[in-house]
DNA sequence: CTTGAATAATGAACATGTTAAGTAAATGGT
DNA sequence: ACCATTTACTTAACATGTTCATTATTCAAG
């Protein structure tokens, strides 16, 4: 720094050093590993989060859908678009409230899934393993409990 | 899932119990809390990265910057065009290199980090305080000893 | 000293993040 | 039944993420 700060109780931590950042470069590290796997296979992380999620549940919304895969409504738009266009997810409106969207994975978006997921869980358990099972559990676990901590007064 | 899939070692976990996933929620849940205050100042995310790197290290080149803030190169040329353009930082060229760029925060933006301190050091207190000092302090140590075995064999 | 390779930064093109506005369908009170 | 409000989704506009190509320097032989 050029001058020396007063010392207030307000400073800032270092920006190494801060939780938000600390996320970000990991994440950015762990998705270093999947990002050739993905784009060798023509989709993109956030297509992928997608259709994973779809893979799960058979059937949802877009909103339930933008919530499970973590992105924002206007994304999902746009993402559902491009993956209807290749054939890889059915669209339609849910019978019973006409506002709803109704989004399946199709029968060649499951097979695709099922073609990318040995080389996606093998890159997974090499990461495991460099970062130690018991780490990794250890980080899941406090994740999840900072999750559960910053989620419930969410609303405030 | 609608039919029981093999289990040939090579599933897919959950994707919400994913390190990527876990990362990514985290990350947004307590960006959500700085995102109201920096918009409210007129800067984003990326932006106020950029600028508080430059508070600490006082003159970098391009690529550094990047490296610090954690933006790709691309993302960081359009960063620093707006960000001189409003005055809070000085762009210049490295005298003994002349493709590296000398870039270094004005007196405007330097006042400017100053004033939005104080506001975004209390929310970091208070997600310390949400999600405990104890956890906060054990999720830092577990990030960084994460990003250090992934960072390790990068190049592999 | 010249030229080919490497480096630092920028430009281009497309996908996504982010906020605000817009549209269509459902809901609730009257 | 009517209408204002809410809800679910979509568009729009701009910033950033991401990859690839391009430009300007510098470096390293030869």
């Amino acid at each position: 720094m050029t001058d020396p700060e007063m010392r207030d109780g307000f400073e800032l931590s270092e920006t190494r050093h801060t939780l938000p950042m600390a996320l970000l470069r990991l994440r950015e590290l762990v998705m270093a590993e999947f990002r050739p796997i993905l784009s060798g296979h023509g989709v993109t992380e956030q297509q992928w989060r997608v259709m994973r999620v779809l893979f799960e549940v058979e059937e949802v919304t877009a909103s339930n859908l933008a919530d499970r895969a973590l992105i924002l409504a206007p994304s999902l738009s746009r993402i559902l678009k491009t993956l209807e266009a290749r054939g890889f997810i059915d669209l339609g409106r849910s019978p019973g409230d006409g506002r709803r969207a109704r989004i399946r994975l199709s029968d060649t978006g499951r097979a695709f899934i099922r073609s990318v997921s040995p080389e996606s869980a093998a890159v997974y358990a090499k990461i495991g393993e460099r970062i130690g099972a018991d780490r990794l559990e250890k980080l899941l676990t406090l994740l999840d409990q900072a999750n559960t901590a910053l989620d419930e007064n969410r609303t405030k």
